[in-house]
RNA sequence: GCGGCUAUGGUGGAAUUGGUAGACACGCUGGUUUUAGGUACCAGUGAGGCAACUCAUGGGGGUUCGAGUCCCUCUAGCCGCACCA
């Protein structure tokens, strides 16, 4: 009888080893091809999940499998250690934001420790450590130099009673998510990223990332939201049609419809509405009940379109004397184009709401065939020009064409390409984050903190019991002197986005010694790009998108010259769990729960429970399975096996117990065959030329899957890797040799086996290798090659067709020709059609695969 | 509202990319071993039929010698964006 596996004491003995012998260790090797693995790295919330488990073994079966490919790997591990929630924790439970963050750190770093994955702990490093941020702070420095960072007004999502601005994510139906209180729109001065000037570059490089998901990129090609249209400018009218001498700008995509204009609109935003709003109290009143109420964007979509009429006109500039009415609007976005519209409401959806509302005039400029006379709603489809002076008889794209050179002519307006996305705003009025090396001196000059002052450190006695920022308030951390001129000078007490310590760490990772701040090109040049990154896809937008932007910000600014920093993506799928309630619809742990014939009962007050569907784990539903629990009850090999079987890695996974014990079986299985066979391994085994029918099967079985496993892996395909495997398992542990030349292929199927497990369940793998002889670390061994020569058989199995539907499998020579098959087939009762051919109409003949006969 | 993805046994999912549908696993049924089984092993398991066979990849249509795979259309579910001029 053959022990259990015991995985707490070989789990331990190989990790040991490995960390012993520096196995992970990455070191730059300019004659060695590289191949940089990453997965996105770990917030320190406190203790790993199921994420993060899904994450890195995932990550680590291609680190470990590229090694084996003969790669040098690069694979390191760090903290995105900055952020808001280790300010709540210091604001709850009295602790040093610095203290939760290292101690969580701690436990996490055991606890990925435990799971057996081929990291690179030399090179870790947490965001919050102060060498990290120290060089962010030159980074800042270096784009700030290159003109990419910029000041200025903008309006923010404020907490009246957190004293805090927050994100729009942290807005829940137009209240704070903390404090519950109703949410300003207030006007602040903040730091920006220039991420608009890179639209073009961020769009078109997209097309390079062949090795992205498709989604990801529509995602971003959305996010980006390039349109192209005609910018024009119009002279304003006071009521009595004079000159004002202003000017109103506004973009439009719809050019060709100009002629159907009936109307002007502005932002409630706009400088103009602001200007009226001082002589005009209704004017006033409207801009503010327009701005205060923050709610969920989808219900801002569906408010109704309200106006307000100006005493301002603009004169249409195509139609003399026509005068188009201003009104300030609540559906024109003052961030987007020029935050001035004109309304062609026959052919805009919500300017013809807009003007069914105020009673303006809808005048079709574009007609299709099969059209009715009257317009129930705006007509947005293709069509021809109508009512349109130059433009009549025109198609849609033809009148655009014409009517933006005609405008270009006539010096009125210009072609002009849009973008939805916005610069970048990287302040937070927040502790805990990267303070930005600016001050501002009594002279009134904005200006960096010279480099042999940096870092500026974030102070470590602050005051949490106050809603808003502590470095604000702090008695003496803001006050300075400007060493140059000594003139007095504050500091900057905003800290920049988390987003921007976790849009360069990949870079970091690269540098040969972590503890220096000197980040050197060379390092870059050799390690970057990261050639395969794992992660979630809920970062296909931020942080994916911010992290491309950086990379060629600082190639802009002389600093790499990487100019995209992913060149693959995948993208992993959630782990979900059944969730449990009691009657109540309290949340219940599934570790509570017990179970007698499908009815759930809570394990201690014997409340019966209702089971819910499955859904992604998460704490508030309590549907979580703690990873350290699994590991010390089946261990890490158990754990990482069961998340690589079944679920294709793309989709979600559903945990459940009954697959646990499923992978733990299979631990088992492999444990038991590599002791029932160890004896073949103890001696040498004379081989003979001839060969049985038992040894061609196994050589082909074992180099067959060899090749499918290998495909796999590299197509992400882990959960056919591992059904390929199982098959491999069935089969060894059924055969018996019965010669010598059978125990020798026996031999190498195990040892090929072994071989490839080890990327998925290393511990396990490692000491099988050692068990059977293997020299050294089974990690440093090649990836075997499969020899194609097993593979091809002698005899194959061909489908017989009549009329496209399967009749019969037919056994025979590889590469046999038609006629031969047909041949055979007469000797074949089923198939009666071969034995007259004048009826067979046609042959469809695929070699080694099909013969279909059509009659 | 706009854009996208997905749909295969009781369940998770395979299918060499247009060529034997259901690999592999879970579950279930029966059997053997065991003091016991939430153990191990063996056999069976898409549906219908005694059978030869027939029907089956969300529904309907099409292309093709041949469709889970390609095209059209409908339905359901999921995801992203959201007054973007």
């Amino acid at each position: 009888m053959i022990e259990k596996f015991n995985f707490k004491v070989i789990e331990k003995k190989w990790q040991h080893k490995w960390s012993e012998s520096d196995s992970f260790v990455a070191k730059k090797d300019l004659s060695k091809k590289k191949f940089y693995i990453l997965e996105m790295f770990p917030y320190p919330s406190g203790k790993i999940h199921m994420g993060h488990v899904r994450n890195y073994t995932l990550g680590d079966v291609i680190a470990r499998y590229k090694r084996g490919k003969g790669f040098n790997v690069l694979h390191p591990m760090g903290w995105d250690a900055f952020g808001m929630p280790a300010e709540n924790a210091a604001m709850q439970n009295n602790i040093h934001p610095a203290e939760w963050t290292y101690e969580n750190i701690e436990t996490m770093r055991s606890q990925l420790k435990l799971m057996g994955l081929s990291i690179d702990w030399s090179r870790e490093f947490a965001t919050c450590d102060q060498d990290y941020y120290h060089h962010q702070q030159k980074l800042f420095k270096k784009l700030y130099e290159n003109d990419i960072v910029y000041k200025k007004k903008s309006y923010v999502n404020w907490d009246p009673v957190d004293n805090t601005v927050l994100a729009n994510e942290q807005v829940i139906d137009g209240k704070g998510w903390r404090s519950g209180a109703d949410v300003e729109q207030r006007e602040l001065s903040q730091w920006f990223f220039k991420i608009k000037d890179y639209a073009e570059e961020l769009l078109s490089d997209l097309d390079i990332l062949d090795k992205w998901p498709e989604k990801v990129k529509l995602m971003q090609k959305n996010w980006i939201g390039k349109s192209e249209g005609c910018h024009l400018c119009f002279e304003i009218f006071d009521s009595n049609k004079d000159k004002t001498n202003q000017q109103l700008d506004i973009f439009t995509t719809r050019p060709d419809t100009i002629f159907g204009a009936s109307f002007c609109a502005i932002s409630p935003m706009h400088p103009l509405a602001k200007k009226i709003s001082e002589t005009n109290e209704s004017v006033t009143n409207f801009i503010n009940t327009q701005s205060s109420s923050a709610v969920n964007e989808e219900s801002i979509a569906r408010t109704e379109k309200e106006g307000l009429k100006t005493d301002l006109f603009v004169e249409h500039p195509l139609k003399k004397d026509t005068f188009l009415p201003i009104y300030i609007a609540n559906f024109i976005l003052m961030d987007y184009g020029t935050g001035a519209i004109y309304g062609v409401p026959a052919h805009d959806q919500r300017d013809f709401e807009f003007a069914k509302k105020y009673d303006l005039e809808i005048l079709q400029v574009i007609k299709n065939k099969n059209m009715d006379e009257e317009l129930t709603e705006a007509f947005t489809g293709e069509g021809e020009l109508i009512n349109s002076d130059f433009l009549n008889g025109m198609s849609v794209e033809e009148a655009k064409k014409c009517i933006i050179s005609k405008l270009e002519e006539l010096k009125l307006g210009k072609k002009e390409i849009n973008y939805r996305l916005r610069d970048w705003g990287i302040s937070r009025q927040r502790y805990w984050g990267c303070p930005i090396p600016i001050i501002y001196r009594e002279d009134g000059e904005i200006v960096t903190v010279p480099d042999n002052e940096l870092p500026i450190t974030l102070p470590d006695d602050v005051d949490f019991s106050k809603p808003g920022n502590p470095l604000e308030r702090h008695p003496t951390w803001k006050y300075t002197t400007c060493s140059e001129t000594g003139l007095k000078a504050i500091r900057e007490t905003d800290t920049l986005d988390t987003f921007v310590d976790s849009s360069w760490y990949f870079m970091k990772y690269c540098s040969d010694d972590i503890k220096m701040s000197n980040f050197k090109n060379e390092d870059l040049d050799y390690w970057m790009s990261v050639d395969q990154y794992v992660g979630g896809v809920e970062h296909a937008i931020l942080h994916l998108l911010y992290s491309r932007f950086f990379s060629k910000a600082l190639k802009s600014s002389g600093i790499g010259n990487i100019s995209e920093p992913f060149n693959g993506l995948f993208t992993q799928g959630m782990v979900c769990h059944e969730t449990y309630k009691t009657k109540k619809g309290e949340w219940v742990f599934p570790s509570d729960i017990k179970e007698k014939d499908n009815i759930f009962f809570h394990r201690e007050t014997n409340e019966e429970i209702i089971k819910g569907p499955s859904e992604s784990m998460s704490k508030s539903k309590k549907n979580v399975i703690d990873p350290e629990a699994i590991i010390s009850m089946y261990g890490a090999d158990t754990a990482r096996w069961f998340m690589l079987s079944d679920s294709p890695p793309g989709r979600d996974i559903n945990w459940s117990e009954s697959g646990v014990r499923g992978s733990w079986k299979f631990i088992n299985k492999v444990w038991t065959i590599i002791n029932e066979n160890k004896n073949l391994f103890e001696t040498k085994i004379e081989t003979t030329e001839i060969k049985s029918k038992k040894y061609n099967e196994i050589k082909k079985i074992t180099h067959k899957i060899l090749k499918d496993v290998t495909n796999n892996i590299e197509s992400f395909q882990m959960n056919v890797a591992v059904a390929k495997i199982y098959e491999l398992t069935n089969f060894i542990s059924t055969f018996r040799p019965e010669n010598n030349n059978d125990k020798d292929a026996l031999k190498e199927s195990i040892e090929i086996l072994v071989r490839i497990l080890e990327p998925m369940i290393p511990h396990l793998a490692e000491e099988c290798w050692s068990i059977i002889g293997g020299n050294d670390l089974l990690c440093k061994q090649p990836w075997p090659i499969f020899d194609a020569q097993y593979i091809q058989d002698d005899m194959i199995q061909i489908v017989i067709q009549v009329n496209g539907k399967k009749k019969a499998v037919l056994e025979i020579e590889n590469d046999s020709e038609q006629d031969k098959i047909i041949e055979k087939l007469k000797n074949i009762e089923s198939i009666q059609v071969v034995k007259d051919l004048s009826k067979v109409k046609k042959i469809i003949f695929v070699k080694n695969k099909i013969l279909n006969i059509v009659i």
